[in-house]
DNA sequence: TAACTTATGTCACCCCATGACAGATGACAA
DNA sequence: TTGTCATCTGTCATGGGGTGACATAAGTTA
């Protein structure tokens, strides 16, 4: 890769930093009672340093979902051109789950330590969601795209939503281990697929 | 109804008049710059006092919304038994928007005017969804019920998100009015007669 | 009217978040 | 190596969200 400067890898080293300790504290003692102050002291940086990475609390908590989301939207615009909108999305999130259990386990880690918080804090949960809402909006671009419609399609919109309903039915109240994860995930495209019809997405 | 008190009667008042100047505040000078201060202000109490009605800024916006599920727990839990939870939750909610339509004018206003903030405020956005998934937990109870499951199997969980979705394909980005609404709800409710096998929700 | 209960206002405080400014540190060319 | 520049960081000050404590005002009941 591009041959980054010093001052390139420690700010990214930091960034690393305020999300390990902040997820460590607000797992340990609650997202509510922890403090910047608290994450920026662990890290050796003034509150105000915080900041200038993260742009709110809520934030640090929700970097790593948003980076996955990222990934989700880019898996499917890879996705071979014949294969049905929801086939797309079901494979596009199967190669993102089966990239982070290959890939680092350091990152592994943080990714359900995220997890597990975010689905006990209602404030976090509600960030979430709104952020998938977000993707959702990219997501029915990229299936209108496919369908040969309009975003604002309300068939398309079903398509799309019908989707989010399941990633939110496997990770959420999910198993905190990526094998069980996979394993959940496809025990609930299988009812969808048990439920519609054959085309249903087409 | 049982006579309440001049106090308690007081009470609705300022409880109403507090969503009211929220509401219109957050629509025409936008809900982030607006502060707790002007709407006490405009309702002459104290701000100390507004957070005695609502826990946090985001709730008055938020408490139409709210109500508005409690509606439909309680509707779907009037609905007949031989209904399929499917037919059951939706008609729920038609039973709802009618309510809606055929009561007190102001009270559709204000529920409306709830709907377009929340639909232009991403924060908002957010703890809306944050509401629905509390009310999926005790939605899928009911379904459970009917279909004579756990809460937590995952069939019934698609049956409970397939209508939420449904749900938030109608009331987000939807028309400004209620019969407008009612009809867009129709046409996502056939959509999805169209996409899933028959008795798939039993 | 008197005693009790409850709502409200005032005050003090903590935390989140942001702008402004100065100092420290890495990047880069001579 | 040195000097210059860009950028990161710390400090300070400020405003708004949210809460506890306490005194006072108002409604309730006898």
């Amino acid at each position: 890769m591009t041959t980054m400067g010093l001052r390139e890898r420690k700010k990214q080293k930091t960034r690393i930093a305020l999300i390990d300790a902040a997820l460590d504290l607000f797992l340990t003692q609650g997202y509510d009672i922890t403090t910047i102050d608290q994450v920026a002291a662990v890290v050796d940086v003034s509150p105000r340093t915080f900041f200038r990475y993260f742009s709110s609390k809520e934030e640090v908590a929700l970097s790593l979902p948003q980076d996955g989301q990222e990934i989700l939207l880019a898996e499917l615009a890879a996705r071979p051109a014949d294969e049905s909108p929801h086939q797309a999305l079901s494979n596009a999130m199967r190669v993102m789950l089966d990239t982070l259990r290959e890939g680092d386990a350091a990152e592994a880690r943080r990714f359900l330590q995220a997890r597990q918080l975010i689905g006990s804090t209602p404030t976090l949960l509600a960030g979430q969601m709104c952020l998938m809402a977000t993707s959702e909006r990219r997501l029915a671009e990229e299936v209108a795209r496919r369908r040969g419609t309009d975003p604002d399609d309300l068939h398309t919109q079903f398509v799309v939503s019908v989707f989010t309903a399941l990633g939110r039915i496997c990770f959420e109240h999910g198993p905190d281990d990526l094998s069980l994860l996979a394993e959940r995930l496809e025990q609930t495209l299988a009812i969808a697929e048990r439920c519609l019809r054959p085309g249903w997405d087409r």
